[in-house]
DNA sequence: TGTTACCTTCCTACTAGTAGGTAGATTTTA
DNA sequence: TAAAATCTACCTACTAGTAGGAAGGTAACA
């Protein structure tokens, strides 16, 4: 039998989806208490304060994140199919509208109104994102699986932007299939 | 001398800056309030609702909008300058922190909390630069000067979520030169 | 063994402040 | 003078956050 989820990791589940929805101030603890059963200064004993619980969720994610990642480098031999299995999943969470949204993602748009303590890790993410995907790049390209025209860090941000940009785009037409579309192409010029 | 703006187009104008900075829920008639040295009822007089005000300022930056866009495409002969002219207007508004967003890009990843009023609008927006993006690039391929691997509407698609993306990132990493150089290099895919 | 102490979790009840919005009087302007 | 714009003063609902306590478990100890 599974081990049941802990309630603060019960709060971080519902704090997520709701930030993936509206943003920061798109949720408050009410929406939380409701969601769970609880009440809100039961959530305040977990997390006093809400930038604390959007940072401890942001690091949460980092991590489940930079743990994906790194399987995903260990498990999977060639760069081509990382960088494929990477864009598999978000083109399924977009599909099943589990996670139709990067939570950082959401976050850098409201950037210049967030606490410190949540935009440093936001900021944090970006950077270890276009590392991991810069490394695929360049790995893919020293195989002679993609051909760059530009620098690997330069194609790893023009890669994640575009990977940001039509989940945007995903949500703006409400169409889950457009993720991909989007991608594909984007893909095929690497390969190609 | 310039005829003053009226209150109204300021009120729009402040609720604009805040929208682009925080988002819909990141603004308040109390911050209009406070930023243009008026009452919150006397914002009430001229927008009754919130979402009212939001869906008249995401008409407004339509309107304006598809006239730069058209008149671009009046006043500028070559698609490629068209293109350019486009992504310079961006470039030039993220160094200068004029408008450092795109509004309704702001708005899309709200899509999911947005008033109906509002939402449907957004997406009118992404529809019609979607549009005048694949006919820039349909008009310079016929041309000779656009290389198109897809569609012109799915090479729209890409370089709108791109064009997204690439905002996204120069405000997370917060480095207004990000912008042009992911989509500098996107575009020279294009015109190579 | 029983008791005392402590800890975690959750609760009810509350605070000060802010949200969007309204009623009605007053001022400004055409 | 009539209409438009702004004001003061207020409302209800909700915001994040706090105070203080109840229930239950665990650990120390006499």
């Amino acid at each position: 039998m599974k081990s049941m989820a802990s309630t603060s990791e019960k709060i971080l589940d519902i704090a997520q989806s709701l930030i993936v929805a509206g943003g920061y101030n798109g949720f408050s603890y009410a929406d939380i208490s409701a969601a769970i059963g609880i009440r809100k200064a039961s959530i305040h004993h977990h997390f006093p304060t809400k930038a604390e619980l959007v940072a401890v969720l942001v690091d949460r994610y980092r991590g489940q994140a930079e743990a994906g990642l790194s399987s995903l480098r260990s498990q999977v031999a060639s760069p081509d199919e990382q960088l494929q299995a990477y864009l598999r999943y978000w083109d399924t969470c977009i599909r099943d509208a589990s996670q139709p949204f990067c939570v950082c993602a959401m976050l850098a748009g409201e950037m210049q109104m967030l606490p410190d303590e949540v935009a440093s890790r936001v900021r944090a993410h970006f950077q270890s994102l276009a590392t991991w995907l810069a490394a695929v790049l360049s790995a893919g390209a020293e195989q002679g699986l993609f051909r760059l025209n530009r620098s690997p860090e330069e194609e790893a941000q023009m890669l994640m932007a575009s990977v940001h940009g039509a989940m945007l785009s995903a949500r703006a037409f409400d169409d889950p299939g457009l993720f991909i579309a989007i991608i594909s192409s984007q893909i095929a010029k690497l390969t190609k």
